[in-house]
DNA sequence: TGGCCTGCCTAACGTTTGTTAGGGATGGCG
DNA sequence: CGCCATCCCTAACAAACGTTAGGCAGGCCA
C-alpha cells in the first residue's frame, strides 16, 4: 500500500497517456486494447489488471482532459487577475487553453478529437467536469462584462463558444515545434478582442 | 447507359450520404460495411457492387464535404461581390459555410469530423480538394485587404484559421432545430469583424 | 424466346475485436 | 523459510470485422 502504488501508479499512468495518444489519433473505435498494450510494451490481456474495461480507459482520458485544461486557465486568470487589463487577462486565459492543449496534455487533445463519437453513456459520466469548464469561462467572461470592459451587445456563451472552438481547431493545423503558442494566442486575442475589419461595422 | 443509370445512382447516393452520417457519428472505425449497409436497407456484400472498397466511400465522402461547402461559399461571395459592404461580404460568406456544414451536407460535417483519422492515403487524396477551399477563402481574404477593409496588421492565413475553425465547431453544439443558422452567422460575423471588448487594445 | 446486364443476395474466408480464466514470476513480510 | 499480494503473462472465447465468390431475380435487347 507504500511503494508498491508508486510503482502500479506510474504503470497505469502510462497506459493513460498513451491511450489519449493513440484516441486522438485514430479515434475511439480505432483504438484497440492489443494496440494500446503494444505501445506500452505489454498483452492486452494485462491492461484488465489495471481497468476493468476499455471504456473506464476511455472515461478516465477524457476527464483527465478537462481537467488540466481548466486548471491551465484557472491558473492563468487567477495569476492574471485584479492587476491586468481586461485584454491580457483574455490573452492570459487563451494562453492557459492552447498550452495546455497544444503542450502539456495529450488528455485535452483526446477529449477534443473524439468526445462526440465515444458511446453515450460514456459522454454522460463526462458531462458534469465539462461544464466546470465552461462555467469557469462563463465566470470570467461575466466578470468583464460586469466590469464594462465586454461590448454589452455580445453574448457571454456565444462568445465562448466561437473562442473555444477557434483553439480547439488549432490542433489540426499548429505544429508546435517552430512556432510559439504564446505568440500564437497573443495574434487569437487580438484578432477576438478588437476585430479584423478597420472601424466599426454593423 | 441512360436511365438504368438513375436508379443505379440513386442507390449509390443513398449509401453514400447514409455512409456520411454514420462517420460523422461514430469516426471513420467505428462504422462497419454492415451497419452502413443496414441503415440502407441492404446486405454488406451488395455494398461491393457500388463501391470497391469501404476507403472508396470515404474518400468520396471526404471530398463531397469540401466541394459542398466550396460551393455554398463561392456562391454567397459571387452574389455579394461588388455590391455589399465588406462587412456583409464576410457575413455572407460566413453564412455560406455554415448552412452548408449545419443544414445541407452531412458530408461536410462527416469530413470536419473525420479527416483527421482516416488513414493517411485516404488524407492525401482528398488535400488537393482541401486546398482549392483554403484558397476561396485566402482570395476573399485578400480582396478585402487590398481594398483596405481589413486591418493592415491581421494575417490571412492566422484569420483564416480561425474563422474555420470557429465555423466548424458549431458542429459540437448547435442544434438546427429552434435556432436560425443566418442569425447565428450575423453574431459571429460581428464578433469577428469588431472584436468584442469594448475600444481598442493592444 | 433466349441471352445479357443490372442489382442485390447468401455464405464463407481469415483476421481482429473486447474480454476472461488461470498461471507464473517477483518481492516484501511474518 | 513460507505466504501473500502485486503485476504481468498465455490461451482461449464468441462476436464482429472487411472482403470475396457465386448465385438468383428481373428488365432490356436481339
Amino acid at each position: 500500500m507504500t511503494k508498491e502504488n508508486l510503482q502500479s501508479d506510474t504503470t497505469r499512468d502510462r497506459v493513460l497517456s498513451t491511450s489519449a495518444g493513440l484516441f486522438c489519433q485514430h479515434g475511439y473505435a480505432g483504438v484497440s486494447m492489443r494496440k494500446i498494450a503494444e505501445s506500452c510494451d505489454m498483452k492486452a490481456g494485462s491492461l484488465y489488471y489495471h481497468f476493468a474495461s476499455k471504456d473506464e480507459i476511455l472515461i478516465e482520458v477524457l476527464n483527465m482532459g478537462i481537467e488540466r485544461v481548466h486548471a491551465a486557465v484557472a491558473t492563468a486568470l487567477s495569476e492574471s487577475a485584479g492587476t491586468a487589463s481586461a485584454f491580457d487577462r483574455l490573452r492570459h486565459a487563451i494562453s492557459g487553453h492552447l498550452h495546455a492543449l497544444l503542450e502539456y496534455s495529450s488528455f485535452t487533445s483526446a477529449n477534443v478529437r473524439i468526445f462526440r463519437q465515444v458511446p453515450e453513456a460514456v459522454q454522460h459520466s463526462t458531462l458534469e467536469t465539462r461544464r466546470r469548464y465552461e462555467a469557469l469561462w462563463d465566470g470570467f467572461l461575466g466578470d468583464l462584462k460586469a466590469e464594462g470592459h465586454l461590448r454589452s451587445d455580445v453574448d457571454i456563451r456565444s462568445f465562448r463558444l466561437m473562442l473555444i472552438g477557434a483553439l480547439n481547431a488549432t490542433l489540426d493545423w499548429f505544429d508546435p515545434a517552430p512556432g510559439d503558442i504564446s505568440e500564437l494566442a497573443d495574434r487569437y486575442a487580438d484578432m477576438l478582442a478588437n476585430g479584423i475589419l478597420v472601424g466599426p461595422q454593423s
